[in-house]
DNA sequence: GTATTTCATGAAAACATTTGCAAAACTATT
DNA sequence: AATAGTTTTGCAAATGTTTTCATGAAATAC
C-alpha cells in the first residue's frame, strides 16, 4: 500500500508481478490477457491507486478524448443550454469538453483555438459562422474535425449545424405583418462580432421594408443583451409621443425586459402593443403574457452537433459530414395580436 | 513549407538548423538563447506551422494547464454564471477548463473526477459541499488542489468558497416574519443529491417554526427547478380555499414562475400575497413586480474560487488556502409587503 | 511422442518533449 | 596570444505509455 510517489504503470506491473506491457494490454485489449492475470492486475491497480495517464497515451497519437468548445459567453442561457446538451451527448462516448469563451472577440477566439490545439483536442466546436480567417487556416492546416454550431448555412467550408437565422428573422417579421401591424419598432443587440444578431436584424428590416413598413430611427434600438437595459429602452419607447403597435426584439431576453417595461408603464400587452422575440428561451412560455417567438431548438442543436462531431472523430473516412438545418418554428402565444384601431397612429 | 506530417519539435529544429533542445529552450527559457537563434526558431515555427504538444510536456510533471470543473448542470443560469466568471478568471493565468456536469448523480460525479485525473488536471472545482466519500478519498490520494464552490461552510476538509445557504434561508424567512406574515407557504426543489436546497428548506422551516409559524402540508410544495412547474403549483396553491399571505421559494426561478402564476390567476403581488425567492438571478430585479430575494453573489464566487485555486496550484507551499464566505444579502424589492388585514385568514 | 499451431507474456523501440551535463563558442583579462 | 570565465548549444537520458516482434508455454493434430 505504498503511495509515496504516484503510481505509474510499471509500479502496477511490479505489484502484479507482470510486465508493463501486460498491464497496458489489460486496459486496452482485455481479451488478450488471461482472466487470472487480469484479476491480479485489477487488484494491483486498486492497491496502488493507479490512474492512467492520458497525456502519455496522447503522445502515441491516441486520441486525447477531449473536444474544444468555444462559445461567446455562458451568461446567455441559450448558449449554456446548447453546451449542456452537447456535453451530455459527447460524454456518452467518453469525451470530455474543454470549454472557453471569447466574449465576442475574434482575436481571443484565435488564441483560444491555438491553446485547444496545444492540448491536442480531437475536435472543435465553434459558435456561429463568422470567424477570423486565421482560425480557418489553422483548422485546415491541422486537419482537425470541426463543426460550426448554432447557425445554419449550407455554403460554409465546415459543416454547420443550427438554425437559419435569416429564416427565423423573416418568420417573426412576417408574423407581425400578417397580424396587420404597420407601425413597428425594433430592438436588437449590438452586432459587432455577432453574425447571428446581424443577420436577424437585416432580414427583419428587409422583410418589413418589402411590405412597405419603414422603421423610423426613433423606434430602432440597439440594446445590450440584458433585461434591465431592454426594460429601460422599452420604457423610453413607450414614453414617446408616437407609439408603435408592435415591437420586434432580437431575442427573448430583450423581449422579456420589454414586457416588464410595458407592465411598469401600465401599457397592456398585446392589446396596446404587440411584443415578440426570437429564441424561445426557458421561461418564455410562462412569462405573462406568454411570449410569441421563434423557437431555435437549442438542445437539439447541441445534441446533433455532438453526434456529427463524434462521428467525424471516430470514423473520419465515412461519408463527409454535412450541414444540418434544425428548423426554427413560430411559436404563437399571447404577447402578439392584431393592432387595435385606437392604437393606430401615424408616426 | 512542408506540412506532410504534422510538425514536431525536431522538424522545427531541423528547419532552424539547431537542436531540439534549443527549440525547447526558446519556448521555456527564452533568455537562455541568443536573440539571433530565437529569431531563426521563430521563423521556423511559423514556416512549419508547429504547435506545441502539451501532452508531451505534461508527462514531465509539467502542469497540464487544465482545471476540472464539475457542476450539477449548466441549465440553471446561476451555475452558468459561476462557471463563466471562473473561466474568465483562470484563463488569465493560462488555464483552460475541462467542464462536465453530473446531473445531481453523485456516482457520475466520481466517474467524472476519475476522468479529470486521467487528464492530469492541475486542480479541481466541485459544486456544493456534499460528495461521495470516494470522491474525497480520491482527491486526498492524488494530493490535488481542490475547492468546493458555491456553498460556504468552515468545517469542510477542503476550502469552500461561496455563500452560507443556511444564513440565506434564515434571512429570507426572517424578512417574511418581520413583515408580519403568519400564514406562509413554501416551494422548494427536490433535495436528493442537492445539499444546497436541503439546507435552505430546513432552515426556513426551522426559522418559521421558532416563530410559531407552522407550514401546513397543503402549503408545502416540492417543485422541480422549472418556471412552468412552479407556475402550475402556484396556481394550484391559489385555487385552494385557504390562501397563505406569503410564499417563500427555494430559488428565484421558482419565485418567477410563482409570480407568473399569480398574474395568471388575477392575484396581485404583493397586495394579495407576498412572494420571495433566493438567489437574485439575472432578471429578478426587472420582473414585475421586482422580486424580493437574497443575493448569492455568483460572479464573485466564481472569481474568488478561481483566485484561490490558481494560487493553490502555482504556489502550493504558501499559506494553505482557507474558506471564504461571500455573504448573501437581502435584496428588498416590491414583491414583498405586510399582509393586508383582509387577506388574513385562519388556515 | 513429436510436430505444428495457438496463445499469453515480456523486451525493446517509439512517441514528443524537457533537462542535466558537457562541449563548444564566444568575451574579457592579462 | 594565452588563459580564465561566461554564455550558448547539443547530446543523451528521462518521462509514462503503446505496440511490434520475439519467445516460450500450452494446446492440438498427427
Amino acid at each position: 500500500m505504498k503511495k509515496s510517489k504516484k503510481a505509474d504503470i510499471v509500479a502496477v506491473a511490479k505489484a502484479a508481478k507482470v510486465s508493463a506491457s501486460t498491464v497496458s494490454r489489460a486496459f486496452n485489449h482485455p481479451n488478450l490477457v488471461t482472466p487470472a492475470t487480469r484479476k491480479r492486475i485489477d487488484a494491483a491497480v486498486r492497491r496502488t491507486g493507479y490512474i492512467r495517464n492520458r497525456a502519455a497515451q496522447t503522445i502515441h497519437g491516441i486520441r486525447s478524448g477531449t473536444i474544444g468548445v468555444l462559445v461567446p459567453t455562458l451568461d446567455h442561457t441559450i448558449f449554456a443550454e446548447v453546451v449542456q446538451a452537447f456535453s451530455e451527448a459527447v460524454s456518452e462516448h467518453g469525451f470530455t469538453i474543454l470549454l472557453a469563451s471569447h466574449g465576442y472577440d475574434l482575436q481571443r477566439e484565435y488564441a483560444i483555438l491555438r491553446k485547444f490545439l496545444e492540448h491536442r483536442v480531437d475536435g472543435v466546436v465553434l459558435t456561429g459562422l463568422e470567424h477570423d480567417d486565421a482560425v480557418f487556416q489553422l483548422l485546415d492546416s491541422q486537419e482537425i474535425p470541426c463543426v460550426l454550431m448554432w447557425n445554419y448555412d449550407d455554403t460554409t467550408c465546415y459543416p454547420s449545424i443550427g438554425a437559419d437565422n435569416e429564416l427565423a428573422g423573416r418568420m417573426i417579421a412576417e408574423h407581425v405583418l400578417s397580424l396587420g401591424h404597420r407601425h413597428v419598432a425594433c430592438m436588437f443587440p449590438p452586432t459587432a462580432g455577432n453574425d447571428r444578431a446581424f443577420a436577424r436584424r437585416e432580414i427583419v428590416l428587409r422583410t418589413l421594408g418589402n411590405a412597405g413598413v419603414a422603421v423610423p430611427p426613433a423606434w430602432m434600438f440597439t440594446t445590450v443583451y440584458s433585461i434591465s437595459d431592454s426594460k429601460r429602452d422599452m420604457m423610453a419607447l413607450l414614453s414617446q409621443r408616437d407609439r408603435p403597435t408592435a415591437l420586434i426584439c432580437g431575442n427573448d431576453i430583450l423581449a422579456s425586459g420589454a414586457l416588464y417595461g410595458a407592465v411598469a408603464c401600465g401599457i397592456r400587452v398585446p392589446s396596446d402593443i404587440t411584443v415578440v422575440g426570437i429564441g424561445d428561451f426557458k421561461g418564455s412560455s410562462d412569462i405573462e403574457p406568454p411570449l410569441t417567438t421563434v423557437r431555435l431548438p437549442a438542445r437539439r442543436i447541441g445534441a446533433e452537433t455532438a453526434r456529427a462531431l463524434v462521428s467525424m472523430i471516430i470514423a473520419p473516412d465515412s461519408a463527409p459530414q454535412t450541414s444540418l438545418h434544425c428548423a426554427p418554428e413560430l411559436i404563437q402565444r399571447q404577447s402578439s395580436d392584431r393592432p387595435r384601431a385606437s392604437s393606430m397612429r401615424t408616426p
